[in-house]
DNA sequence: TTATATGCAAACCCTTTGCAATCCG
DNA sequence: CGGATTGCAAAGGGTTTGCATATAA
């Protein structure tokens, strides 16, 4: 896999775009982080990190990094979209805490399968989907038992 | 079934609460329509019914029945809500056109099944899902060609 | 009567946009 | 230098909330 090194200003200069601090800086932060990271706590982290940037651009280069396919976006439905980069990791779903907001991935070929098989019959060309599933984890569900 | 008949105006009182006009339409609305309806349609809906009502109103409605399970929030992602109703068909998921916004719907006991067996292999305690698949229905393959 | 529900407008939250200043190439 | 990029603050879009008024029971 070529995931160890990808040369983000190779990419962002081959586009015809300018290799900048801000987009440099959100690009590791989302990297080095373990996934799923809404744009207020990059902003916050790097903000933190004494790194000049504004929510605006934290935005404006998420859109390109998930544009060129870098990032991917999550919406898990509570108002704020999540971030997580797609280096290293395949294809994966979520399972959701709905207690502590834990979130797990999951590959299942068998659900992929299927739902290639719920596409066709009703006559759908599939893009994309989101599977998610929510409900307790297991240091939540022991918390419960206190 | 019980799905033909359901007194909005039983459940309300037996809770306590009035029933008023307002929550008697968007109910009447709700049931009436095609699913897949934002608060914004049911607004002017009704409006347009020279019902009286207001959006703020809409928003209190739709989060009591979704309370009292008769009702189903669905986000697609978009940044608007969904409701349906939930009388007259069990649980199932989504298809959605990501060219013309149509919505079909879907059953698959294996997918749920599985989903399941997601949840115990990661010592998750499931208490719900959320599985929308994304693509072109048949008309907008269709239009593709032309 | 009287507390609940409503309408209105303002507030909210996340995200996007306009624009002058900045900076990469 | 010159246009792409930035920061700031304002605007946006959907949803929620505060409050005085209206209304169900």
């Amino acid at each position: 896999m070529n995931s160890a090194r990808i040369d983000l200003r190779a990419i962002i200069k081959q586009e015809g775009l300018r290799y900048t601090t801000q987009r440099e800086a959100v690009w590791r932060e989302l990297q080095s982080s373990d996934n799923h990271r809404d744009a207020e706590s990059i902003y916050f982290t790097l903000r933190g990190r004494s790194i000049n940037i504004s929510r605006a651009t934290v935005y404006r280069t998420i859109e390109i990094l998930v544009k060129y396919n870098l990032v991917r976006k999550l919406d898990l439905g509570d108002g704020r979209s999540r971030f997580e980069c797609k280096l290293g990791s395949g294809h994966h779903d979520h399972l959701i805490c709905t207690k502590c907001g834990r979130i797990d991935e999951f590959v299942n070929d068998d659900v992929e399968e299927l739902q290639k098989s719920i596409a066709a019959e009703n006559n759908y060309v599939l893009s994309n989907h989101i599977h998610q599933l929510f409900g307790l984890c297991e240091n939540c569900q022991n918390e419960e038992d206190k």
